[in-house]
RNA sequence: GUGUCCAUAGUUCAGUCGGUUAGAACGCCAGGAUGUGGCCCUGGAGGUCGUGGGUUCAAAUCCCACUGGUCACCCCA
């Protein structure tokens, strides 16, 4: 074999697409009844976009991007999430200014280039919404909703809900520099990633999954409690809403996320089913982001999910979207009647029948065969005798039955 | 980026202590008194044993390198 894929880059194939299909269309329905839009922006941006919006020192930014320069010497990235080129749209387009509050989703590729495992890939499929405009703790719950009620949509039970506050431009700092100074009490006994953390990223040592981290910063100070009075009443507001609308959640005071925008609300669903990349949902709120990127000081909310490892569960918990197969298979027994066969299967997809007939000129045995492989519903055999009475046999694959009907009849009968 | 394990028909796998024609199941193709699928029966096609090198009289089997996959770290959806 010559060409394979790029690593981390996968196929879909046709066997599998009819899941793909079942799949978005449900999310689709979830996203109307939410009243959430789809925008499609393109699958590539300017870096700087990236840079700007992630965090130059994000993992994702610093390690994990596709950019590469075009024939122009341009910068260009291919996109490793969906929330700034949304908000790039926003900004552009000035959509803000039809409405206070623009409520869309997503769906499509990412590419981020780290090294592929169960539940990771190099080019990987997300879904996400974006309510850009209100501040309120209810836009946070209604995000946080919509993407639970995608899972029950599709019948997934075992995630659990974590939430966090990672409060705003004015305590995080704050917090920051409380928390590194406790850990650069202890620097020496961290980690190395830990470590390179202390400065750069405090927060992030607090979710470290190295065990001796984990001792070390059991009672280290948590952003819950530091969180200024806005942000505090933000995150009670939003715990009451979470409560009240029945969504069970855990608060983990270390929950962070991995981009930088974020501030107030981070959240994330995880999946037991899942490997060590159990993370099915992320999200939060970005209040900066908007204004970060050039546009009107904007607040906004929203989470991306992963499809790949969604289609993982429903594969574990067999859970399948039904099959699309032929109504009917024309079958000619004998070669004077494949003329008919052929004219009167295009008749039937013209009328919007779904219509299967023999290419290959195979045997009957081999084409009822092949009727039977397609999950045909009915089998019409037409040989020369059917042609010259101007009766057929139609057979029933599913109950077996088999009946007499005009040739005439067959577009009618099947129309409906 | 680091590490683990793995690599044999289309697929999932077996292959003894290195030993001569490399197997199974499923799938595929063709038949089963000549015009009817599923189950069953018969036959058939299909593999330079990932690639390259080494050890040996002899390598799918042992060793090395490379490539690819896999899972974990890391990161995150």
């Amino acid at each position: 074999m010559n060409y394979r894929s790029v690593k981390g880059a996968k196929d879909i194939l046709p066997s599998e697409t009819s899941q793909w299909q079942f799949v978005e269309q449900t999310m689709r329905d979830v996203f109307h009844r939410f009243n959430y839009r789809e925008i499609r922006t393109p699958i590539f941006e300017s870096t700087g976009l990236f840079a700007r919006s992630i965090g130059e020192l994000t993992d994702i930014v610093g390690k994990e991007m596709y950019t590469f320069q075009d024939r122009s010497n341009d910068s260009i990235t291919l996109r490793p999430e969906g929330t700034a080129s949304v908000i790039r749209s926003f900004i552009q387009n000035n959509i803000g200014e039809a409405q206070p509050l623009t409520k869309v989703f997503y769906i499509g590729p990412m590419f981020r280039q780290e090294r592929p495992q169960a539940g990771r890939l190099r080019q990987f499929h997300q879904f996400g919404a974006e309510a850009i405009g209100s501040p309120t703790a209810e836009t946070d719950v209604e995000i946080i909703a919509l993407a639970i009620e995608i899972y029950k949509a599709l019948g997934i039970t075992n995630y659990s809900l974590q939430i966090n506050s990672v409060g705003d431009e004015e305590c995080r700092p704050r917090y920051k520099e409380i928390l590194s100074a406790e850990l650069r009490k202890i620097a020496d006994k961290l980690s190395n990633d830990s470590q390179k953390r202390i400065d750069q990223n405090p927060m992030r040592v607090l979710d470290s999954k190295d065990e001796n981290d984990k001792l070390l910063t059991a009672s280290m100070p948590l952003i819950t409690d530091y969180l200024n009075e806005e942000c505090s009443k933000h995150f009670e507001r939003v715990k009451t809403l979470l409560t009240a609308y029945g969504i069970p959640f855990t608060v983990n005071g270390r929950l962070v996320r991995g981009l930088d925008y974020y501030t107030k609300t981070a959240f994330e669903i995880t999946s037991t089913e899942l490997g060590s990349q159990d993370a099915l949902a992320g999200g939060g709120r970005y209040d900066l982001l908007v204004k970060e990127l050039g546009g009107k000081q904007t607040p906004g909310v929203g989470f991306a999910a992963g499809i790949e490892r969604l289609m993982m569960i429903l594969e574990k918990k067999g859970i399948q979207s039904p099959q699309r197969n032929p109504k009917i298979f024309i079958a000619a027994a004998d070669d004077s009647s494949r003329e008919w066969v052929l004219t009167t299967t295009m008749q039937l997809r013209s009328a919007g029948v779904s219509a299967e007939t023999d290419l290959l000129s195979r045997s009957l045995k081999s084409q009822m065969k092949e009727a039977d492989r397609q999950k045909a519903e009915f089998v019409l055999v037409v040989g020369s005798t059917e042609l010259e009475s101007g009766k057929g046999s139609l057979k029933n694959l599913v109950d077996h039955t088999q009946r007499e009907i005009a040739l005439s009849d067959i577009l009618t009968f099947f129309k409906q």
